[in-house]
DNA sequence: ATCCGATGTCAAT
DNA sequence: TTGACCTCGGATC
């Protein structure tokens, strides 16, 4: 379940795995099979990841992911067993296979297809050359909540439901409050954050956000298991205790999501409802 | 056996 | 704002 930190993740994997060498491709489930068919036999170039798009490049084109909600590539070394499931693509070489499963996306594309994708996603922050400042010119102006400017794939690429959360949790920010709100110091220290917090993200395979004095160890409480494996401060923790304060984590449905935040650590000033700067 | 939700996005209303 | 879609696993009956 892929936030950009999962992609960039599996450019890297799919591109030490494959790259160079001739894969057997194959899609078992038969919803990919004439793309499948094109690219048996060929050796992928390279691979790259922008937010949560995935593109591998082939001799026919690129072949373009996008995990959706809840797709998933499992990988494993041969010999290969017989399918399990709805595996959309499979890549196999001697040394590795790949297996996609629910996919929203998985397509052969031309380059101009490819940088028509790249021309409506906002900067990455796993993208070593991308910058926070086009961001900022759409969130400074901006009336929408800011907790819905970092889910807006426009806006910012890559940034999904639990970086949200979290980044703005570990400013203090009040998910509702509006982009146009925000300062410019405030927003440069949150693009950082999550330069740093998806770096870490891709380096581990997992999201964890909270900082050591925080984790419940050195709280004095008993460690926990986050299910999504990771540890974080309001993710998915509606009515538990806040890691910091105490307060129970609220959540609310926004945009058919689900938006979790500490109303105490989060609550901004009177001040900043009206446009000045939080110190 | 069936329901429901999920780290996502788009189109239709 | 809602529904549809991609698939699976855990909860519930």
């Amino acid at each position: 379940m892929p936030e950009g930190h999962v992609i960039h993740r599996l450019a890297r994997e799919y591109a030490q795995a494959f790259a160079g060498n001739p894969v057997a491709a194959s899609s078992p489930q038969g919803r990919f099979a004439d793309g499948a068919a094109l690219l048996d036999g060929q050796a992928p170039e390279r691979a790259e990841a922008h937010g949560k798009h995935l593109f591998l490049r082939f001799p026919a084109g690129w072949l373009h992911l996008h995990l959706g909600l809840y797709g998933v590539v499992t990988w494993g070394h041969p010999p290969v067993p017989a399918p399990i499931g709805m595996i959309r693509l499979r890549l196999v070489n001697g040394v590795r296979y790949a297996d996609l499963r629910g996919p929203a996306v998985c397509e052969l594309i031309t380059s101009a297809e490819k940088q028509a994708i790249h021309e409506r996603l906002g900067p990455d922050p796993l993208r070593p050359a991308d910058d926070g400042e086009r961001a900022w010119a759409k969130i400074s102006r901006s009336r929408m909540p800011i907790a819905t400017l970092l889910m807006d794939q426009k806006v910012i690429a890559g940034v999904g439901n639990v970086y949200r959360a979290e980044v703005l949790f570990r400013h203090g920010i009040d998910p509702r409050r509006p982009g146009r709100v925000l300062s410019g110091e405030e927003w440069k220290a949150i693009w950082t954050d999550l330069v740093d917090l998806m770096n870490e993200g891709v380096r581990a395979g997992r999201i964890d956000t909270v900082r050591p004095e925080h984790l419940p160890e050195a709280m004095g409480r008993a460690p926990r298991a986050d299910d999504h494996g990771g540890e974080v401060y309001v993710y998915r923790r509606s009515g538990m205790p806040c890691l910091v304060c105490g307060e129970p984590v609220r959540t609310v449905e926004l945009a058919a999501r689900n938006l979790f935040w500490c109303a105490a650590c989060q609550r901004d000033q009177a001040a900043t409802a009206t446009g000045a700067t939080r110190s």
